[in-house]
DNA sequence: CTGAAAGCGCTTACAG
DNA sequence: CTGAAAGCGCTTACAG
């Protein structure tokens, strides 16, 4: 009778026990694995469940306190290389663990970070992974209990774990690498300085230039292609000219490269460039490009391993931070040789 | 009494009402933006929710069979841009008209895209955004009534409405534009051709060079970096040599760049090359790359409103075909020369 | 080892 | 215009 007014023809739970001759109960613990069950029993349940063809409405389960199996993802752009991948590996990795994953861009618009948390969570989410966008700043209210592990940049205002690669050890080493090649006069160049993982670059930056007695030069900041040209420019003027710089990640890399290819400044010669993040034909651009490498995938996956942790222990996050080692690829736009033989990749 | 159980503190509408001394349902009512109420009872609930910080449960409203509001996208591949740029333009689309979206990679593993369907209707999935692996056949039964909507490739087995892009119209423009440079011996390149926006490229290659009366070449298949330079080297050697290749998407083209690269075969004097898929840094590259641009962003927002509005019409999919048109963005890889003072971005 | 009852936090009819 | 009851499809105690 009930029944009947059922909008949805979705088999229930009740009608695989009905058809088992079997209290709903029983099958609940056959679903979720409870030990204690008849053979006999196990088998009834089953079959009924493969003949009716039933899948347990989630939203159910959800409502009574059980875990959503679904983690959230928000990120500043999804369209970006750097963040794709690391999505990718994100959701690959929750998917092995039988987490769905909800992915949002924040187009770098802090406000609406607060505000997807509190959507997710509206949905039960068991918890965030979250790569905040620049000004944000978030309060323990926000997440009230729900897990989450900051990516790439810690967040503001609460104490969460968080997993970022080792940005400051390896552009310290880019730039000693440049230094390497007897350049005196160095320049970091790229974006927005604001991004957490952006002013560790520079500070490795400026620690390399220090530790050599050297002039730690003005971050060189651009806003857009215009920009990046003029900014170029002024580096390459007056008394003495910049003669390497290193771009604080692959969007400063690509501006600086359109600008040197207007300008028809050619690399090394005119301008040494060392990448902070790998670009796509990068090995196959001439010159060959010289950059860090950073283990996104590794990355993303360490993160959502970590998550999963904190979710299936019931631990909140206390500010563990852990970091992740970056390569250098050398090639030629720093000044090394070809070596026409030596397959790079 | 009854509440002393609950673990969550979380704020019930029941703990609405009876602060702003009313019933649950005038609350609900409110909530839904129920059109009779009066001014002085929408202010005591609008306060009462405002003081208890209220956010409803989703999964509440979930089970009685509201909207969820959420609806999941299921493609290939997260990390290649391609899919990256689509999935950026659904998130950000959805957002806005307030749904949140779940995003699974199958990494062409054609029967995960049937169990993430499962998945995410037991979640109670509003619709569903599909880009299918290349074996998969879905049965109806896999949707049963969850709206779907197939992008850049239809989906086998069942009748969706789909949004791609004009693949083949663009890349018989490209082939045509190849021709227009006098080469008659041109192949297509790529990897595998099982996937319906490839086909599409290779009979748009097709028709063009029949078009001219010029003989088809068939399509030179590689797999990976080392057979790509074994197939280039092929399609160079013997009595008539190929002219111009045309990669069928950016993957193949990177490939080729990196063979010609190893080769030492320069572009487009050795070999003209027209990309369909324009890659990053294509046009500082050594030549600058011509390529079919691919309205990505576009086809993600098109096909996010088309499922929006199969879901507010609780309208199914019937088949319905919405193509986008791609540009051509001609650059030096195809032959023409330098236009050293125009820019083309 | 299995079951009948109560309840999760909402909304859908049905009253008044 | 507002409310008391029943129910969505599950699971959590509590019995037996």
């Amino acid at each position: 009778m009930a029944n009947s007014i059922r909008r949805s023809k979705a088999v229930t739970l009740a009608d695989v026990a009905k058809r088992a001759g079997l209290a709903v109960m029983t099958v609940s613990r056959y679903l979720n694995g409870y030990p204690n069950i008849t053979k006999k029993t196990a088998r009834k349940v089953k079959d009924a469940i493969d003949e009716l063809g039933y899948r347990p409405n989630q939203a159910a389960r959800i409502l009574m306190g059980q875990p959503s199996n679904v983690i959230g993802l928000i990120i500043p752009n999804l369209a970006n290389p750097f963040f794709a991948s690391i999505a990718h590996s994100v959701q690959q990795t929750a998917l092995q663990c039988g987490y769905l994953v909800w992915i949002a861009a924040t187009n770098d618009e802090s406000k609406s970070d607060t505000e997807l948390i509190q959507r997710m969570r509206d949905h039960q989410v068991d918890g965030i992974l979250l790569a905040s966008s620049p000004g944000m700043i978030l309060h323990k209210h926000d997440l009230d209990q729900v897990p989450l592990v900051a990516i790439d940049r810690p967040v503001k205002g609460i104490t969460a774990d968080y997993v970022t690669i080792e940005d400051r050890m390896a552009a310290h080493a880019a730039v000693e690498h440049l230094l390497s090649h007897g350049y005196q006069r160095i320049a970091c160049f790229g974006l927005s300085a604001m991004i957490y993982s952006i002013e560790e670059r520079i500070i490795g930056y400026q620690e390399a230039m220090k530790a050599k007695g050297l002039a730690v030069l003005p971050y060189a900041q651009c806003e857009d292609k215009k920009s990046a040209k003029s900014v170029i420019c002024k580096l390459l003027s007056g008394r003495s000219p910049v003669q390497a710089i290193f771009p604080a990640n692959a969007t400063a890399t690509i501006l600086a490269l359109e600008a040197l290819n207007d300008l028809n400044i050619s690399v090394p010669e005119g301008l040494a460039l060392f990448s902070y993040g790998d670009i796509p034909l990068g090995h196959v651009f001439r010159p060959p490009i010289s950059a860090v490498r950073q283990p996104t995938a590794l990355l993303g996956e360490i993160a959502t391993r970590h998550l999963l942790e904190l979710i299936a222990a019931k631990r909140p996050s206390t500010g563990v931070r852990t970091t992740i080692p970056a390569s250098l690829v050398i090639r030629q736009s720093c000044g090394c040789a070809a070596h026409s033989d030596i397959p790079t990749e």
